[in-house]
DNA sequence: CCAAATTTGATGTACGTAAATCAAAAACTG
DNA sequence: CAGTTTTTGATTTACGTACATCAAATTTGG
């Protein structure tokens, strides 16, 4: 059987209240006496029963998750799996509250991060905008002793405890292959589809892709970018106006959330193309436009991992534990139409 | 706050003593009294605070890992994640044995299997040879009421309640798809290194990349499967000899363990053509290779996953509770020499 | 060396559930 | 309706930890 604190006194020489008094790093125990039972514990391999000191503290972590209201699949689906994480708040004594700003408006995100500051939550986890205000605001939450992880995209220099999310920049250089793979030696220009340059993940992808076609791909040339703000309508209008206006387009990368609307655009405007397309996020669109041909490869990242790992960081966080960062990392999944789940 | 026990008694009109009965399934209960409780558990929604529940019960888990002693980083990978999961045991209430048995051999891990009915651990996972006797103990083990999954190889036609590995056809048909897309129209002849016909993993990815090759890339055409028994040794001298003497190769697939020698081979009778290799499993070896660019692609089953996953189930088997089927799959990697973690 | 302050021990209660015991009540049986 | 069986209630202990209280021992300061 595992040992417990009565072991750790019995080893120690000490009394069950001495062993809690320096388990809690409470005070009133002298630094010999503390140095014992520190030895003790480490002797006889005590770890403290998380479950049962749980219970007894009947500890709950409040915590707060800030996500952007933008009308897309991929934040829908975010937004459901907080919803899961909520339904399983009583089994993890969470309690979270989910807090709706507007896109890419640093100064929505601000206000509200300036609120949370006073509320006082056990941490809080959003999806970055990525502007200086947005960063200070968070400084001054972790500062005041508030962790904050960041979510699905990070905030650049920022004293955030903990980023969940996929490596973009990898995304975006995984992409490149692909797209360079897929047409071979082909020569003709790359049409890439973003949400928007404020946020630091789209920005870093585009990074990744272009940093990679440049180098290993010559034979092609990536056209400027197209920002669709993640509006599946905004998306439609502009690359059916780039796939009418220019005949060279032989490939397409679209980095961010709409891609509703880039479909559609496909189907209406290049039928008769062969373009190799590829996107980012499942979502019940692009698996059917993956499935019947429309799109070639999708880079997904799983929100119900990140939401996980974002609370699972949080609450240690809020018990000054560690993080186990490889236990933690997000995988970028790559989806042909052969390996869907 | 969540509802106890004592909420249910107070809602029912019984007494603690009842619910108990009810919550446990012990005897002794009306069958109006126990609806009554169960209406008001429905009605409360009452949750059992399993973390307390464990406590009480002081229960733990014995586990039983049957893993082939197989000389090739996968399975010593495989290895080292049960030996980490013994490291959680105290956390987990588990307590895990490793046995090893000789690969590719049915009648020693039948006469293993055999043993363990004797013994009753609370369940047992196993790498499954597929094979009819195999089926048979797996079946009796069942039957006897002891929780059995499979790891990382099914077993055609058995009882066991779960497997715990990745969607092999669908593995085989995305190496396939890779493979087609990256050699674009060449023509020529892929060659497949494989360990054994004799674990289902193997034939399933197999009849996967040949449906997707007959099916869509007709202009390629498919070796006779080579067969290393996941062996590094082995695989270098029959791949080596296969490059030596047919020139037609332009792409292999290899979708077994024992990578070393493919990639020995590979180095040292292809420097001049230039393969397109699609290889299984993430190990150092692989990785290197990916990155100096002797294989395109990796295809990876997450080991620590598939462990994980199993453990969770055989715990829920023994309570007799329900698995969240989407929660356990396991997905399948793709690596490129971008997105490795 | 005495008083004050600090450190330590002893003990009890609580968390939510499991499991057991024994008594009381209710339901059946003939 | 008495006697038996079944069902229910009341109560207690336990799991491992947290936390509070009060008394006792020890150390410290003057």
């Amino acid at each position: 059987m595992r040992p417990t604190v009565h072991d750790i006194a019995a080893a120690a020489g000490v009394s069950l209240a001495t062993v809690d008094r320096v388990l809690n790093q409470r005070p009133g125990v002298r630094h010999v006496t503390r140095e014992k039972v520190e030895n003790a514990i480490r002797e006889i391999g005590y770890v403290r029963d998380v479950a049962a000191a749980n219970l007894a503290k009947g500890r709950t972590y409040p915590l707060v998750f800030i996500l952007p209201a933008s009308d897309n699949s991929f934040m829908h689906g975010l937004n459901d799996e907080v919803r899961a994480a909520v339904a399983r708040s009583p089994a993890e004594r969470t309690d979270i509250r989910t807090i709706e700003v507007p896109a890419f408006d640093p100064t929505a995100l601000v206000t509200v991060l300036d609120e949370l500051c006073e509320e006082r939550p056990s941490g809080i986890a959003l999806v970055a905008t990525d502007a200086p205000d947005v960063r200070d605001a968070v400084d001054r939450l972790v500062n005041d002793g508030i962790p904050v992880v960041t979510l699905v995209s990070d905030l650049t220099g920022s004293q955030r405890h903990h980023y969940a999310g996929v490596d973009n920049i990898a995304a975006g250089r995984t992409a490149a292959r692909l797209l360079g793979r897929f047409l071979s030696s082909a020569k003709g220009e790359i049409a890439v589809l973003a949400g928007s340059m404020l946020v630091r993940d789209h920005r870093e992808r585009l990074e990744g892709f272009a940093a990679v076609i440049a180098a290993e791909f010559p034979s092609l040339s990536i056209l400027p970018v197209i920002e669709g703000r993640d509006d599946p309508e905004m998306a439609y209008m502009l690359v059916a106006d780039a796939l009418s206006k220019k005949s060279g387009i032989i490939g397409v990368y679209s980095l961010g959330a709409g891609n509703r609307g880039l479909i559609r655009a496909l189907k209406e405007k290049a039928v008769d193309r062969s373009l190799t397309v590829i996107a980012h996020e499942l979502t019940a669109h692009t698996r059917a436009a993956l499935l019947d041909g429309t799109i070639d490869a999708i880079l997904n990242q799983n929100a119900g991992h990140e939401v996980r790992s974002a609370i699972r960081v949080l609450k240690a966080k809020a018990d000054g534990l560690a993080v186990i960062e490889a236990q933690e990392r997000i995988r970028l999944d790559i989806f042909l139409k052969d390996n869907l789940p």
